[in-house]
DNA sequence: AAGATATAGTTCATGGGTGAATAAACGTAG
DNA sequence: CTACGTTTATTCACCCATGAACTATATCTT
């Protein structure tokens, strides 16, 4: 991958020299969001990376963490989509490939009968556990030289950022 | 797409329910992390939704827009790459797409008989200045609320969190 | 000058994700 | 109880992106 602060130099010029052309372009918004983006995305594919050795993908692992902290370790595909955030098809697919690779299994629930109730095994339980731990360094590296502030700050702006998403979203469907 | 607002509380819970069972857990730097995955994500989706009337990805958009904002407008597939963050393979379709819709042109440097020389058209560049303008109010919209010391905080984080990636890769590469 | 090496761009096979259509089970209004 | 609409999950067809293999040109070594 190109390192981020070419990209990010290049990001600047590029938006300085449109700006030039239009000249109401909003320069600092533009810039931030874009940041945003490219910041984003080189996380996840430093996360992507990290994980692949093990075969995963990360909605993959996002789906098996979310079974991984469930109270009883079970749920249900529909409402991990919501967590996952991915559709009902994609779910498939992953649920799919963990069965075969018995980390989860698939049941049907009693209580009604259109949902499929997954659950995860005693060797996802363990594969998990393998795995998180390595993870925390990294983690930690991710925000090296960060203060307690600048977390705060970082997270207080992303939620208010999200926000302001949902509230466009909304705004779109009506 | 389910509201952000409540994919947040979902991540808020499940971080908190898994350093329960797995106490060192680093939660504050794994929910910033996921949080601005999160937000990228839905920022690219929101992004993805204004383009696609015009049938441009954001990949295409980035690119079209890397040569509008080129100084003589002609650029080459592997600085394009650079700029748009993409692999050569998917550059070569993006530019078969554009030159298809007669908004680039593909060329052959005489400079090096390798290179291909890629162009913006009149046609191209009257698409990006009708492009552009209706995405302005969003751009502000994104950041509502946001004071000027906001906005810099947040650009500061994120450079500074971009730089942390590069050196990880660095590390990782050696 | 000749051969090894590197770079630019394309093609091909594949992976990961989505939307539309479908089937089964559930809920509800008459 | 029946008929209609909803929800759950799956399949199918497609889109976007990537890695590996390949061709053509350029550059470096000797």
């Amino acid at each position: 991958m190109t390192r981020l602060a070419h990209r990010i130099d290049m990001l600047d010029e590029g938006v300085e020299r449109a700006r030039q052309i239009v000249p109401d372009l909003p320069v600092a918004e533009v810039t931030l969001a874009r940041l945003l983006l490219m910041v984003g995305g080189g996380l996840q594919e430093e996360l992507e990376r990290k994980l692949k050795p093990h075969k995963l993908g990360d909605s993959d692992f996002r789906t098996l963490i979310a079974l991984f902290s469930h109270p009883d370790g079970s749920s249900t595909p529909s409402e991990l989509c919501q967590f996952a955030a991915q559709g009902p098809t994609n779910m498939t697919r992953i649920t799919n490939a963990l069965v075969k690779r018995g980390l989860i299994t698939r049941g049907h629930s009693e209580a009604d009968r259109r949902q499929v109730v997954i659950r995860i095994t005693a060797d996802g339980r363990r594969f998990v556990r393998k795995l998180l731990p390595p993870m925390f360094p990294r983690a930690h590296a991710y925000f090296a030289g960060f203060s307690e502030a600048d977390k705060r700050h970082l997270g207080r702006l992303l939620r208010k950022l999200a926000a302001n998403l949902d509230h466009l979203d909304a705004d779109a469907q009506r």
